[in-house]
RNA sequence: GCGCGCUUAGCUCAGUUGGUAGAGCAGCGCUUUUACACAGCGAAGGUCGGGGGUUCAAAUCCCUCAGCGCGCACCA
């Protein structure tokens, strides 16, 4: 046999990849049926299946998805090489708010509003944005290598996974889970819309603390960092203990705030902190929360004085309509003048801030629907969502990797209260909720909650659309077909393994099991893998602001190839730490990949007049580096179950190179060449390279099925060859 | 305020039941030997953040302090 003339020239692995990966798809070993049918599978074998966490429809794939990509197709190559019943299944996220901004940021550049367009002219156009990403990332995954089967995939927004939406809603909201509330809520108003609690980040920020009266005869002085809001205010709360003001307790005052006639109760209230400003607490149920649960507890009234925009509603011209922070500072001057003003100090503050818009949140009342976590359920044996998320991974069905994470998890579900799931934009799963209100139902609204419209005419729809976590949720089984009984979610549900990163897991993570526990009553997955955030080699966290020093994973893969990529990014890494990707490190991984070319080609050499059916038996010396090796596939073996990816990348890099390469290879040299022992060092080699190619196949799939395409008596592809145990 | 993580060779990081410190990259020296100069070989480099404790033995367990990072809560 002649050698394979690929082998003659350097490893290229930009030319390698694209060839390969259609190899393998037009193989179809993708999708599981297929490898049942050739055998590759037992009907009757363990199934190991795993979602892909769906990437935004916003844009391209970034270092953070391929890192998510790399490792996931490291467990669906390994199982798939076991034997096991493997089901990767790709999908993109609607990603409602995020996916609207982003088009709605690229129509301002063409100076169109959306309401100029209107909601279903505008709906078009992010369409179409969407289609274009989602047609980008699928490109891009498959530079990457990803062993998904695309056969199955899905989108959250889909025909598909918008029944299992509404069906969701409709039973959570006949058994009670979902309901509508008039409350504070985070409003966003640049993003126009509701957020819920996990969609704001604390910001911290120099802010000033005013301390002063409402008027000169009122005889309590409060402290604020927003006396703007102080328009609004019904009550000043004190201590219940607090002798400093027990005395005034239930007397009420009438006075002008800045123009504005407010009328003040005292009240006591434990929540108020004694020793912070004064003692003494402003109540403004319509913009702060703990103030609206205060004037809940003692019956005040609300008095909204701030709109969707920022602007105050009421007083007078001084400052309605006016932004909140311009009327601060009209209050302020007010106030010095007046001389109620006793003292202004800075201090930090953290302020809420909305995730996505970064605007300032405004704490608003307004009418939105909830779920309902503490409510218990009665065919799920009394238990509430909240119990119901913790359990699993309190009794250990769920892991988490790495475990440090379940206490994370624990502290959310204790802090955790009611999910706000409408948002006011115009993207994503629209609200199956209908009003009607007729001269027949005497004002009163009539509600319909169904999958369909109802019947009848007078029907509105809920302009709202869903918070985009709520389709998340139900990723692991919508995927497999819910709320159909198919057969694929009896053969793949739970999924094996959810492998994400950290900073999801309460997004997401803790919805999928709400909802998969919920509605179909198991786990939706037995492990939850989580990586940490891909960082620059000088710390910063890459995304796309950091503009060139974010590392694009496809200018990577063209440079050194996937293969190198997949190791820079999977040795040193482990669950849960953040990763600082170098481009030193790749191009060092790339150097392997042209280390693994040069010595198969050396080995393909030696024995290419070897009797592949009559392979000769080893000496002494070959034989005790053949048991080496047994030991290391056992070791590896093991870690691979216990998700050690990064151990074994390491240990397969180093055996290759220094053992199998460096003594294994050099040894032979002078074996075959004195002819001593030639046959058995020939053997080695050629049962050393099969194996390492098989084992090392998960973590650089392309060079070692390109090696193994040249080899002689191959059957078939590399990617479903048998993980190699002890021989 | 509560909690978590990190601190190991110049840089990035491994180090799972405690048993004489590991890898990659960078740097240094030598070698163009026919798989590979996208290489090989060799040497160098660390009181494992400080302090204390448990132990025959601690990077590893416990306490404490410090720096950095993160999460949650508060946010008048």
């Amino acid at each position: 046999m002649e050698i394979n003339e690929k082998l003659l020239k350097p490893y290229n692995a930009k030319d390698t990849e694209e060839r390969i990966y259609k190899l393998w798809e037009d193989s179809g070993f993708f999708n599981p049926d297929v490898c049942i049918e050739k055998g590759i599978a037992e009907k009757d074998a363990k199934h190991f299946s795993i979602v892909l966490p769906p990437p935004n429809v916003t844009g391209s794939l970034h270092t953070g998805h391929a890192l998510m990509i790399v490792i996931q197709d490291i467990m669906v190559r390994h199982a798939r090489m076991q034997g096991l019943r493997t089901l990767w299944l790709p999908g993109t996220d609607h990603a409602a708010i995020a996916t609207q901004s982003k088009v709605e940021k690229i129509l301002e550049k063409e100076g169109i509003r959306k309401n100029d367009l209107g909601r279903e002219e505008f709906l078009k156009r992010v369409e179409n944005f969407a289609n274009e990403s989602h047609d980008t990332i699928v490109n891009q995954a498959k530079k990457m290598g990803a062993s998904m089967d695309w056969s199955r995939e899905a989108f959250t927004l889909d025909e598909k996974r918008n029944l299992a939406v509404k069906t969701t809603f409709k039973k959570m909201y006949d058994d009670g889970l979902i309901y509508r509330g008039y409350r504070i809520v985070n409003w966003d108003p640049k993003g126009q819309t509701v957020i819920s609690d996990d969609e704001t980040i604390s910001e911290e920020r120099k802010s000033k603390l005013y301390t002063f009266k409402y008027g000169k005869d009122f005889p309590i002085a409060i402290s604020t960092t927003r006396p703007e809001t102080k328009v609004g205010d019904v009550a000043v709360a004190v201590h219940p203990e607090d002798e400093r003001y027990t005395e005034f307790v239930g007397k009420e005052y009438n006075e002008v705030f800045c123009g504005v006639p407010i009328h003040i109760k005292i009240i006591a209230d434990e929540h108020v902190e004694k020793d912070f400003g004064t003692g003494a607490l402003g109540v403004t149920p319509a913009h702060s929360q703990i103030d609206w649960e205060m004037s809940q507890k003692h019956k005040l009234r609300v008095i909204p004085v701030i709109n969707e925009y920022a602007k105050m509603i009421v007083g007078d011209e001084r400052i309605l309509n006016k932004k909140t922070t311009d009327a601060r500072a009209t209050v302020v001057e007010w106030l010095q003048a007046e001389g109620l003003m006793e003292k202004e100090e800075d201090i930090m503050q953290n302020v809420p801030t909305a995730e996505r818009t970064g605007a300032v949140i405004e704490p608003l009342p307004k009418l939105q629907w909830f779920i309902d976590v503490n409510k218990k359920i009665k065919d799920r044996g009394d238990k509430s969502l909240k119990e119901l998320m913790l359990e699993p991974v309190r009794e250990g069905k769920i892991s988490i990797i790495p475990d440090r994470f379940e206490k994370v998890y624990y502290n959310w579900i204790e802090n955790l209260r009611d999910w706000c799931i409408s948002r006011q934009i115009w993207y994503g799963h629209r609200i199956p909720v209908w009003y009607r209100s007729t001269p027949l139902t005497a004002g009163k609204e009539e509600i319909y909650v169904g999958i369909e419209a109802p019947d009848g005419d007078g029907w509105i729809q809920d302009e709202d659309t869903l918070d985009t976590w709520f389709s998340s949720g139900l990723w692991t089984f919508s995927t497999l077909g819910w709320p159909e009984q198919t057969k694929d979610l009896k053969d793949y549900h739970p999924t094996t393994v959810l492998e994400t990163g950290h900073d999801i897991l309460f997004f997401w993570i803790a919805r999928m099991i709400l909802m998969s526990q919920y509605l179909i009553g198991e786990i939706p997955f037995e492990n939850v893998y989580l990586h940490g955030m891909v960082r620059t080699a000088d710390g910063k966290k890459m995304s796309k602001s950091l503009g060139e020093k974010a590392i694009d994973p496809l200018d990577i893969i063209g440079k050194y190839g996937n293969d190198a990529l997949r190791m820079a990014m999977i040795i040193g890494n482990t669950p849960g730490n953040d990763l600082k990707l170098d481009e030193n490190d790749i191009r060092g991984y790339a150097k392997f990949a042209n280390k693994i070319w040069n010595a198969s080609r050396f080995v393909l050499e030696q024995t290419k007049d070897l009797d592949l059916n009559n392979i000769p038996s080893f000496d002494e010396e070959d034989l005790k580096d053949h048991e080496a090796l047994n030991l290391l596939l056992e070791e590896i073996s093991k870690e691979m179950g216990e998700y050690r990816f990064s151990i074994v990348a390491e240990k397969l890099y180093h055996y290759f190179w220094h053992t199998f390469a460096d003594i294994i290879i050099e040894r032979s040299k002078k074996k075959i060449l004195e002819n001593n022992n030639a046959d058995s060092a020939k053997a080695l080699l050629y049962t050393q390279l099969i194996t390492l190619l098989k084992a090392m196949h998960p973590f650089v799939p392309f060079i070692t099925e390109e090696i193994w395409s040249i080899l002689p008596n191959k059957n078939n592809l590399l990617m479903v060859e048998k993980w190699p145990t002890k021989q």
